[in-house]
DNA sequence: CGGGCCCTTGACGTTAGTCAAAGAGCGTGG
DNA sequence: CCACGCTCTTTGACTAACGTCAAGGGCCCG
C-alpha cells in the first residue's frame, strides 16, 4: 500500500528534490477528505495552502461576471494547485471544486514559505514546475485558438492513450458535461463533435471510447478545418 | 536618459530584488537589436537565453502543424521572455519574432543558472513572476472560452485606458492584423466586431479609438452574450 | 507610378450555442 | 421491488458567431 507522503512526493513540484527534505514539510501538511461538489477554495480566497491530490479529481475554474464558469483544469493524483499561496498576501487565481471523492494534503503556506526561503533547490523545483504548468496553459492556449472542437476532443482521447499506434480503447475519466466544459464547448456541442469523429474511427458507447487508429487520429488533427471537408470529397 | 540597465531591472523577474545582486548579470548580457519581421527564436529551439525587451513589441506565437499561428502574446518595454531558458535542457515553448523595430537584451541561461542556484530571493523573484505570468494567461483562457469576440476586443480597449471613468482616446499598440491574431480571430472578424461596440460608444478611426464612456463598456463585457440581445430590446 | 500590405465590406458556409424534448441510468423512498 | 425524480446524454430545429472567399480602397515605399 502507497502512503500518503509517497503519492505527494511523486507531485512535479516535489519529485525532483531529495525526499528528506520534503518529508517534514509533508507530514506537517495536514489530510482532507472532500466529497462530490463540495469548494475547496474560492478564486479570490486569501491564498493560504498548497493542495496536493491524493485520489479523486478536482475542478479549477473561473467565473465570469454573467455565470459562465470557464474550467481551466482537471487535475488527478499527484497533481498540485494553489502553489502561489507561498507568497504571503497572495490570492487563489481559480476556484476549486471536487469533481469526485477526493483526498487532499494541504500544505500551510507559510510552512512552505519558511522552507523555501532556505532551501534554494526546492525553490527551483517550485519555479520548473510552474514552467511546466504555463506551458501547458500555453497549449491549450493555442488548441483554443487554432482547433475545433473536434480536434480539441481527438486531442483529449490521444491524452488518454497509452499506445501510440495501432487501436485502443479508453475510458473517459469524467462526465461529458466536465469534459465538455474542460475543451470549452456545450455538451450537446461535445456529442455532435463526438459524432464528426466516427469517420476516423471512433466509436463512443456510454463512458467507453474505441479508437480505431490512433495514427489516423493524429492526421485528422493536422489537417487544417478549412481543408477538412476537401479531405473528405478526395 | 534612462540606461539600458534600468530599464532591465524594471522588469517584473527583477523589480523585486535587490539591483546590486542583478546588475552584474544584466552587464554580463549582450543587447541586440532586431529589426521588424525579424526571427528572435523558433518554438523548440534549445533555450539558452533569457530576453528583456528594452524597446519595441515581440510577439511569441506558436504554429499548429497545419500553419496556422496562434498568438500567445505581444510583449513590450519590460517585459521578458524565455524564463524557462535556465533550466539547463530546455526548449522554448513559443516562437518569438520582432513585430517592430526591437531593442533586447539577452541573458546567457548559464549565467543566470549560476546566479539563481545561489541567490534565493533571485529565485523566488523568477517564480513569483512566473505566477504572474501564469494568472495572465489563465485569464486569457477564461475570455476565450467565455467572451465573445466584441467582447474580448472591449477587454482589450480597456486595457489601453488610463482612466477609470468617463471617456478617453486610446492608440492601438499595433496593427489590426496582430490584433486579431492576439484576441484569437480573423481581421475580418476584428472589423466587424468592432462595428458592434458602435452602439455602445465606441468609434474607430484609422488608428484611433475614442471611448465614450468606460463604464458604459464595462457593463459591456459583463454581459451574457446570450442576454446582449435580449438587453438591445428591453 | 506601380506593387504590396493593411483594412474594410459583402456574400456565403461552417461551427458552435440556444431552446426544447425525450430517453437512459441511478439512487431514494415507499 | 417498483415508482419517482434526478442528472446525464443525445437529438432536432433554429440562431448567432465566426471563418472563407472575393473585391475594392487607402496608404506607404521603392
Amino acid at each position: 500500500m502507497e502512503s500518503v507522503t509517497d503519492i505527494a512526493l511523486e507531485t512535479s513540484v516535489f519529485r525532483s528534490v531529495p525526499a528528506d527534505r520534503v518529508r517534514p514539510l509533508l507530514e506537517k501538511g495536514s489530510i482532507r477528505k472532500v466529497r462530490r461538489g463540495a469548494s475547496i477554495h474560492m478564486q479570490g480566497d486569501a491564498a493560504n495552502s498548497l493542495c496536493i491530490v491524493l485520489d479523486g479529481l478536482v475542478k479549477l475554474y473561473r467565473m465570469s461576471p454573467c455565470g459562465g464558469e470557464a474550467v481551466i483544469g482537471v487535475l488527478g493524483r499527484h497533481e498540485s494547485f494553489g502553489e502561489n499561496a507561498i507568497f504571503p498576501g497572495e490570492v487563489y487565481p481559480t476556484s476549486a471544486e471536487c469533481v469526485s471523492e477526493t483526498r487532499l494534503i494541504q500544505i500551510d503556506a507559510r510552512d512552505l514559505w519558511q522552507v523555501v526561503r532556505q532551501d534554494n533547490e526546492l525553490c527551483r523545483a517550485l519555479l520548473s514546475a510552474s514552467f511546466k504548468a504555463q506551458n501547458a496553459l500555453v497549449l491549450e492556449l493555442e488548441r483554443l485558438k487554432s482547433q475545433t472542437g473536434a480536434q480539441r476532443i481527438a486531442e483529449f482521447l490521444l491524452g488518454l492513450c497509452q499506445t501510440e499506434v495501432g487501436g485502443c480503447t479508453v475510458v473517459l475519466p469524467y462526465d461529458k458535461v466536465l469534459i465538455a466544459a474542460r475543451l470549452g464547448m456545450k455538451p450537446e456541442s461535445l456529442s455532435r463533435s463526438f459524432r464528426r469523429l466516427a469517420p476516423y474511427g471512433v466509436r463512443v458507447a456510454k463512458t467507453r471510447v474505441a479508437i480505431a487508429s490512433v495514427t489516423r487520429l493524429k492526421e485528422f488533427i493536422d489537417e487544417d478545418p478549412s481543408c477538412a471537408w476537401g479531405a473528405k470529397v478526395g
